[in-house]
DNA sequence: CGAGTATCCTGTCCGC
DNA sequence: TGCGGACAGGATACTC
């Protein structure tokens, strides 16, 4: 549930405090944490052990650092899942009821812990690939709408070639990626425009709204420090953003529209919940053939 | 192959 | 006070 904002804010901090360091010392406390590394804890020990962190990346919400000293050999890549910490920490500071996974670093300054209530995200060291150096795990996921190189009319194209409605649609992070529950919900409310709307009959125009409210309320909430209702997205300090205050509809059942006062309405949509106003965004007719 | 669904996990909250 | 169930939900393995 770190969406691309909260995992920014994470990135953000990672560059300031752990670039450039090297790392001296791994610890792996839950095998679920480094479920998707093909040897395990020994195999995630053995590449990190010892590795220059040389930049940190993100594509989506997916986030890693550079392994390397002179080029990006490897990567560390995470994902927080829906309840994933990535804590900058004193040596001395009691370990967290969650703690996976800590690094070390050879300047015994602060250690760089991965916490995880739910343990559904994780820690993988993993190849490069291509001329962007992109982690393999990572060469599927589209560009997010921060990316200086996305390209929002291809995207819209996509959209429209699609052939299911436009929240799944927005969930899938092989067209555009870092968008989750709060943010679909969030940007088909600005767009005005219902969230199962068929991919199909949407337009141009109306793509290029749904894009452009996606990067929109996604920059509002960055600057805002992400969201934080439950205390589980947090920056490398711990702390909480306040953007859980902007929201408009998400988690705001029967509450009124900020834009027409219609009380918000919620339903069960793929095993979660989702939130519009019924006047801004009404269901879309059905189509008779 | 595209679309849709079951599944993993732990903590909190609510009703009875 | 305890207990069962709903809910939070990203990504992937799986089926059709």
């Amino acid at each position: 549930m770190p969406e691309l904002p909260e995992v920014e804010v994470v990135r953000r901090g990672l560059a300031e405090h752990v670039t450039g360091r090297r790392v001296r010392g791994v610890e792996v406390s839950h095998p679920r944490s480094v479920r998707r590394q093909p040897g395990g804890a020994a195999e995630l020990v053995e590449r990190l052990d010892g590795q220059l962190l040389r930049a940190v990346r993100r594509r989506g919400k997916y986030l890693w650092l550079e392994l390397g000293d002179d080029a990006p050999e490897a990567a560390l890549l995470a994902h927080l899942g829906m309840s994933g910490q990535l804590l900058v920490q004193p040596a001395e500071r009691p370990d967290e009821k969650h703690l996976r996974i800590r690094l070390r670093f050879d300047d015994d300054g602060p250690e760089l812990r991965f916490v995880d209530q739910r343990t559904f995200g994780g820690l993988t060291v993993t190849d490069v690939t291509g001329p962007d150096a992109l982690p393999v795990p990572v060469a599927h996921i589209g560009r997010d709408p921060m990316d200086p190189a996305f390209d929002a009319e291809a995207a819209v194209g996509g959209l429209r070639r699609r052939r299911t409605g436009l929240k799944r649609a927005l969930l899938d992070q092989t067209l555009v990626s870092g968008i989750g529950n709060i943010y679909a919900d969030e940007s088909l409310w600005r767009a005005r425009l219902h969230y199962e709307r068929p991919t199909a009959t949407l337009t141009r125009p109306e793509g290029r709204r749904l894009l452009t409210a996606a990067r929109e309320v996604m920059d509002e909430a960055l600057a805002a420090g992400g969201t934080s209702f439950d205390a589980l997205y947090v920056d490398v300090h711990g702390d909480s953003g306040y953007f859980d205050r902007a929201l408009a509809v998400y988690g705001q059942q029967d509450r009124p529209c900020p834009r027409c006062g219609t009380p918000v309405r919620r339903a069960p949509f793929m095993n979660r919940s989702s939130y519009w106003c019924p006047t801004c965004q009404p269901r879309p007719r059905r189509r008779h053939p």
